[in-house]
Formats: C-alpha cells, structure tokens, sequence
DNA sequence: CGTTGATAGATGCAAACGCATATAATTGCC
DNA sequence: GGCAATTATATGCGTTTGCATCTATCAACG
C-alpha cells in the first residue's frame, strides 16, 4: 500500500464538471430562459404576423393541427394563459372571423372551436413565413444534430 | 461505368432522418415551447413566490447577480417585456421597498436601480425555494450530460 | 329521480401590459 | 456654443391579463 494511492472519492460527472447537479440544473434553466426571451423577441419583430399577437398565433397554430374541433380547456393545455384569459381571446378570434364556436350535442357545457377557413387560411399564411424566421434563426447556429437533440431534451423536459 | 453505380446525391444528416433542416428546426423550436410552458407552469405554481410574480422575480434574480447597480435598459435586456412595463414593474418594487432608484452623476437620464437590504434577502430567500423546485423538475427527468448539453444549445441560440 | 359535488366556460374588476408619444439629457457636428 | 439627432426613461391610454367568482351542466350516489 503506497502513499501515493488517490483516496479521493470517485468523482460523478457533476463533480467533474466541477458543478453540484443542483447547480447544473439551474444553469441549465436560466440559459433555456435566456434563449426563450431572446429568440421570442426577435421572432416577435418579424413583420409576418398579420395583426395577430403571438398567442393569438398560438391558438389558431394548435388548432391547425388537430383534425377536430377542440375544447377550450384542450387549447388551454398548449397555450401559456389562464382559462379566462384565453376565453376572451377566442372571443376576439372569434369576432375576427377567425374562429367559430360551436356547441357540443354530448356535453352543453362545453364550447368547441375551430378554424373557420379563413383562420386556416391566415394561420398557413403567417406560419409560412414565421416558419421560416424559426428554422432562420435555429439552423444559423445548430447543426442538424444539435437541432434533434435540443427537439429529444425539450420533449423529455416537457413530459410530465 | 458500370450501370450499378449510384447517382443518388450524397444523403445529409437531415435526410437521413428523413426531415428537411427547416422541419427539424422548427419541430425543435416547437418542442422547446412546450418545455418551457410546461415548466413554467409549474414554476408558477409552487408555492415560492412571497407574493411576487415571476417577472418581478427575474428583476431581483438579474440585479442579484450584479456588483453594480444597472439601468433600467441593461435590465431591460435580460427580461422579456416592453420598457415601459419594466419602468412601471421596477416602479412597484421601489414602492415595496425592495429596489431604490438613484441618480447618475454622470448621465442625469439615467436611473441606476439596485437592490435593498430587503430586496436582497427576498431575492435569496425565493431563489432558494424556487432554485431547489428547478432542480427537482429537471434532474429527474435530465442527466448531468444532458442538463450540459442543454445548457450550451441554449447558449448557442441566446448568442447574436 | 333529487340532491351533492365536480367540471366547462363566462364575467366583474383591478392590475399589468404594449404602443405611441412626451420629456429630459447627451452626443455629434458645424 | 448652438442646433439636430440620439438615447434613457416616463406617461397617457386603450387592451389584455389574472384572480375570484358566477352560471350552467354533468356525474354519481342514495
């Protein structure tokens, strides 16, 4: 038994790193913000929105690819905004022709929305071009690899 | 020349797994989204916040980790909201004693803002909390590797 | 059936937001 | 030095948001 044996403990990955897996985490989370902001606000500025807002894009996006009308609550799921606030919003999409609100024979309480052809019409038009600026801004720094990897941790992330 | 050779252009990555480079961007902007509503979510939602919202947070979070104090459009850059929201929001947070405005000599449109003693130790106190709530949603679902690799993507998006 | 509790969505209201613009101070150029 | 252009922040105002609550419907159980 030499003096010289390292009695050091194994060192995990995170000690490699020289960070606590607390602190990576939380590395991880403001440089995840820090990109959402950024990237939010230059996608923002493009002049493809058509007099939508950004969430008002949002809800008529996600109603783009569901085949069936969808449940407030459903939208609900995808969109960052309270309940009421996204009534309202349908609301004005609605008023804007955009979107129609129609009952559901099963369930009076619940109010289904769709695209009227018009909204499907706008939203391809604006998703075209806003497309563009997204894979414009993502591909002028990430290579193919790098844009599948960050698509696999976000999805991970977002799992339950 | 044999008839077998083949005249299919070389495969890139982005073929190979069967998508066009703008698919895969968007798809992985999409996917970041959803992490992003997801987590905030349910950032939000945790019972950390001692009566701030998050955005308010963010400004206590930027200015803590600055030695001086930074005008109101350093903070700006760091914040996702209009500078007149952000003039008003750090209004409130001087009105509730954690913030002070105070003059610049050398430029008298300025207004440097920092933290009190109170916004400091609020600031510590949530950070705790809500760094703690951080950690737990993305450790147990990331690895060290993968919180690292997040972390440099999403540097790699923020940078420009 | 009828009452109880849960669920879907809408509404009242005050707070917060974005856009346009105002105010004030600085910089640059003649 | 004086005037135009620019920068930093604040303010007016109409719109949108979130919280609390309300209404209406459904589900379940005695």
């Amino acid at each position: 038994m030499t003096a010289a044996t390292p009695l050091v403990p194994p060192t995990t990955t995170a000690d490699a790193l020289g960070r606590s897996r607390t602190v990576l985490a939380n590395e991880a989370w403001e440089a995840a913000l820090t990109a959402h902001a950024v990237l939010m606000r230059r996608f923002a500025e493009e002049d493809v929105w058509h007099g939508l807002s950004m969430r008002e894009y949002d809800v008529l996006y996600t109603l783009s690819k569901c085949e069936r009308p969808q449940r407030i609550g459903e939208l609900g799921r995808h969109v960052l905004l309270s309940q009421p606030a996204l009534s309202r919003l349908v609301d004005r999409l609605v008023d804007r022709r955009l979107l129609t609100r129609c009952a559901d024979p099963a369930d009076a309480r619940a109010a289904h929305i769709s695209l009227t052809t018009a909204g499907r019409a706008l939203q391809r038009e604006v998703g075209l071009a806003h497309g563009a600026a997204v894979a414009q801004a993502m591909t002028t720094v990430l290579t193919d690899e790098e844009l599948d990897l960050l698509r696999t941790l976000s999805l991970k992330l977002a799992q339950e």
